[in-house]
DNA sequence: ATCCCTGGGATATTCG
DNA sequence: CCGAATATCCCAGGGA
């Protein structure tokens, strides 16, 4: 048990794009509404903190976190962008998370 | 050819 | 016991 709360990856990642402090491995890309992008040198840091907030066993890697991603593909969360390392949160995800960061900021 | 990223099937695990 | 959401494993394809 890690805390008895499900805490879903996407949401996770909102958190650290959220996050100034993260910036240098994960941010958000200019000009794209819901788009990111992972630092190619600091990727496996966001899934090594992913594994560690899930309490892992192994300790999570990018190529682990990035299936995991994969299959939002098929649920409609996040879809991948062309270009390397980068993703994009659905709209209705995304409207879905700033609504929740309002109440929580309010 | 090598490294790195990407895609996805199969199976295991954890939790409600 | 069952299902959701990964987690883990693994292999193949593609581009620089």
């Amino acid at each position: 048990m890690v805390s008895g709360k499900k805490l879903r990856l996407f949401h996770f990642l909102f958190e650290m794009l959220e996050d100034p402090g993260m910036a240098h491995c994960l941010y958000w890309v200019p000009a794209s509404v819901g788009v990111f992008r992972f630092s190619s040198t600091y990727k496996e840091h966001v899934a090594a903190l992913w594994g560690q907030r899930k309490g892992n066993r192994r300790p999570m890697t990018y190529q682990k976190m990035s299936r995991a991603l994969r299959n939002y593909t098929r649920s409609g969360e996040i879809i991948k962008v062309r270009k390397k390392l980068t993703y994009q949160f659905s709209g209705a995800t995304l409207t879905t998370l700033r609504s929740q960061q309002r109440m929580k900021n309010a």
